[in-house]
RNA sequence: GCGGCUAUUGUAUAAUGGUUAUUACGUCGGUUUGUGGUACCGAAAAUCCGGGUUCGAUUCCCGGUAGCCGCCCCA
């Protein structure tokens, strides 16, 4: 061995050392309860899919997976794809099983997605995206709860109303606006694109980009006028707004990239000028199992990457400080004493709390102190006293009270606190 | 795929064309041989790689590599 491996991970992904990894069981966890309580059920896939699934949905996919995926040729000659999204993958399963679901069917997962491409902030190679759909229905009643849904992950993780605003638009209806305009589909497409980047130009690039695609002044002004009058709304916002969520404005820059969304489309986006940022989006399509061949699903839903929720839990303090040391912990005073430590904390374990060993040759007043500073609730000192005595002394590290007791009644007085 | 910025102990940083490269956190040890997170003392620990300029380069220049940021694209 000339050459030294690294220990820095592949590019673009990360190593979860068990600080970072709390945090990411803490995001998974409220994002999995909160989806729960509205009915959803989990499910999940393998990262493996054959590659023809992301080239079906149409010939400008085909550079996307050439380029932006990880795409590989397996032992059996077959081309394979790691997931860059969960959508095809869901629609797949779903439309696998249409006969025998009963709908309307509300699933989510927590996949880890991947992608090949520069990695920048709010985006890297691999990432995990909490996915929640509903499928079945076509009402604007669903497109409120998947909206409320998506809300509540945010009070859940503690957030407030100022702190990100929903920005909903819809498909059908800028489309209707732009066709009274005498648009043709190429320039409604063009300008759809653009518009999704309107917020990132000076007001004169916007402009000159608008004349390109419309090749007249006067419709340019006209297209500026319908998007910055705020008159129209959608039933969505009045939906939500029944349900207390005010947060919303009804944006018609809003353009969400343009495959697959046919009705509302939405996205959250962070007020903190420091995050500026897009946290989740998400709308309704009709009709995803259409490559899957049988009847038409309308469905409606989101997608939430743990990177940029992570981003805006940082940016508004919002994470907890995360515990990953064991509740109690045995500390033999001396070497000797380890086995028997091993043998007091198997007993203690079946109280349910999650007991460690300080095994190392540290002093016993050091032991005491690592485990305060972990953030242990309870140290165990075993000594020759104790072994002799059968009477084992455990030590509350929040308030310095002791309790001396047989290891059953010990087992037991953790059992009942926890 | 394109562009900008950066690279000093484990991490975050300071400084410098010339003797022993700063500080903090973390780690380890001690003050304290069986009882606490504070405090005090101590230890280990760094100039990314290659080339050039120079008596001398961690510092200046070029290249490489890596990272960060932005563009493109966005699932």
């Amino acid at each position: 061995m000339t050459e030294k491996l690294s220990t820095q991970p592949y590019k673009g992904v990360r190593d979860f050392y068990p600080a970072e990894m709390a945090i990411q069981q803490y995001i998974f966890s409220t994002w999995a309860h909160t989806a729960e309580s509205f009915g959803f059920a989990r499910y999940d896939a393998s990262v493996l899919e054959p590659a023809e699934l992301y080239r079906a949905k149409g010939a400008e996919n085909e550079e996307m997976v050439n380029q932006q995926t990880y795409t590989f040729t397996d032992r059996g000659e077959r081309e394979v794809t790691l997931r860059p999204e969960m959508t095809p993958t869901v629609a797949r399963m779903i439309a696998a099983k249409s006969k025998e679901l009963a709908w309307p069917v509300r699933w989510y997962s927590i996949p880890n997605l991947y992608r090949y491409e520069r990695a920048q902030r709010g985006r890297l190679r691999e990432h995990w995206q909490l996915n929640c759909d509903i499928f079945g229905i076509d009402d604007m009643a669903t497109d409120v709860e998947i909206i409320a849904l998506a809300y509540q992950i945010f009070m859940n993780f503690g957030a407030t109303d100022d702190m990100f605003t929903i920005h909903i638009n819809d498909r059908q209806l800028m489309h209707r606006l732009y066709v009274a305009l005498n648009l043709n589909e190429e320039q409604i497409l063009s300008l759809t694109r653009l518009n999704d980047r309107r917020d990132k130009m000076t007001a004169e690039a916007y402009r000159l980009e608008l004349d390109g695609i419309t090749g007249d002044g006067t419709v340019s002004e006209e297209v500026i006028m319908l998007l910055d009058k705020s008159d129209a709304q959608t039933d969505v916002v009045v939906g939500l707004a029944e349900l207390g969520i005010t947060n919303v404005v009804f944006d018609k820059s809003l353009a969400r990239g343009f495959d697959y969304y046919t009705g509302t489309i939405f996205e959250f986006k962070d007020t903190d000028p420091d995050n500026n940022r897009s946290l989740l989006g998400g709308g309704r399509y009709d009709n995803l199992t259409a490559l899957f061949g049988g009847e038409a699903v309308p469905g409606v839903g989101f997608g939430f990457g743990d990177v940029t929720m992570r981003d805006f839990l940082e940016t508004h303090d919002l994470l907890p400080e995360p515990i990953i040391s064991p509740t109690v912990v045995v500390a033999p005073t001396e070497p000797v004493h380890n086995l028997s430590a091993q043998k007091i904390a198997q007993a203690l374990r079946s109280s349910g709390v999650s007991v460690a060993v300080d095994s190392s040759a540290r002093k016993i007043g050091k032991k005491l102190s690592l485990a305060g500073e972990n953030l242990s609730t309870y140290v165990v000192a075993l000594g020759e006293d104790e072994i002799a005595s059968r009477r084992y002394t455990l030590k509350n590290l929040v308030d310095g009270t002791e309790t001396t007791d047989t290891l059953e009644n010990l087992i037991d007085y953790l059992t009942d606190k926890y």
